[in-house]
DNA sequence: CTTATAAATGTTATATTATTACATAACGTT
DNA sequence: AACGTTATGTAATAATATAACATTTATAAG
């Protein structure tokens, strides 16, 4: 069972912001976005989104620094992370798939490095974008 | 067979100071590391550094905004990435993986997306680190 | 060899992403 | 209430990356 976490008044801001627009969205973006709520600074969203990453309620995409809703409800952390990303349109899915996710979880290579957390994203054309 | 690509001498000078460094670089401490050299402005070293990614003789760390120099001659170009990254000391490694690759290239789930390249990275702690 | 084209370079300025440092306030426990 | 922890506010600045424009060098075609 997922803890449940009181967030804070600009954390909640910042994650149903995030949340409601249903896809990827970039730091200074979002502080544009709740300027009006009185988050004024770009550390204020960093910090909060700080936390929201370290609770799993979102992710962040590497690849185009930016932050998405945690779109699976059994994610109990954010310790294996894997996004679908289309290179033409941008739009951002996060993949749940327990094959792969058990897959990548058990995942051990002669290094003797013990992997603790992982983050794949893997980049194409989305169906849309494909037939255009 | 790779491409042979003969470098320019901004790439040549940009990729031999990453290789020889053995680890992953961040553009700016490239920049302090080529200016004896000639290379004297961001955009210089951002451009050596994304025709050196296009090619696959570099690859970009996304989660630590740092190029490591491709430690798998079999690298065909850059479209099937994985690293290990220790949480402690920074090491990264690359991990070249038969199994692994095979599987994440092969990957496909029912969003209808074609997938044409991957990023993976692990982290953990390496065998040093643990130890400590 | 020359002309055309693409690729690379040089340079200045600026945009975008993220953190440091310090002061204050709110929350949760005992 | 006193304490420690977490969150907030604010200003300044660091770190990462790109835009725009002028020029030069390499490559290929005639």
């Amino acid at each position: 069972m997922q803890k449940e976490h009181n967030l804070s008044k600009n954390q909640k801001i910042i994650f149903d912001l995030i949340d409601k627009s249903g896809g990827p969205m970039k730091a200074y973006s979002i502080l544009f976005n709740v300027q009006k709520k009185g988050i004024k600074a770009p550390l204020q969203v960093y910090r909060a989104l700080d936390k929201l990453v370290e609770i799993g309620k979102i992710h962040k995409i590497e690849s185009r620094n930016a932050f998405i809703a945690c779109q699976n409800s059994s994610c109990q952390i954010s310790k294996a992370t894997a996004f679908s990303i289309c290179e033409s349109c941008e739009n951002v899915s996060e993949i749940s798939n327990t094959k792969l996710s058990k897959y990548l979880s058990n995942f051990a290579d002669s290094s003797g490095m013990k992997y603790s957390k992982y983050n794949l994203e893997f980049f194409g054309l989305c169906k849309k974008c494909k037939s255009k």
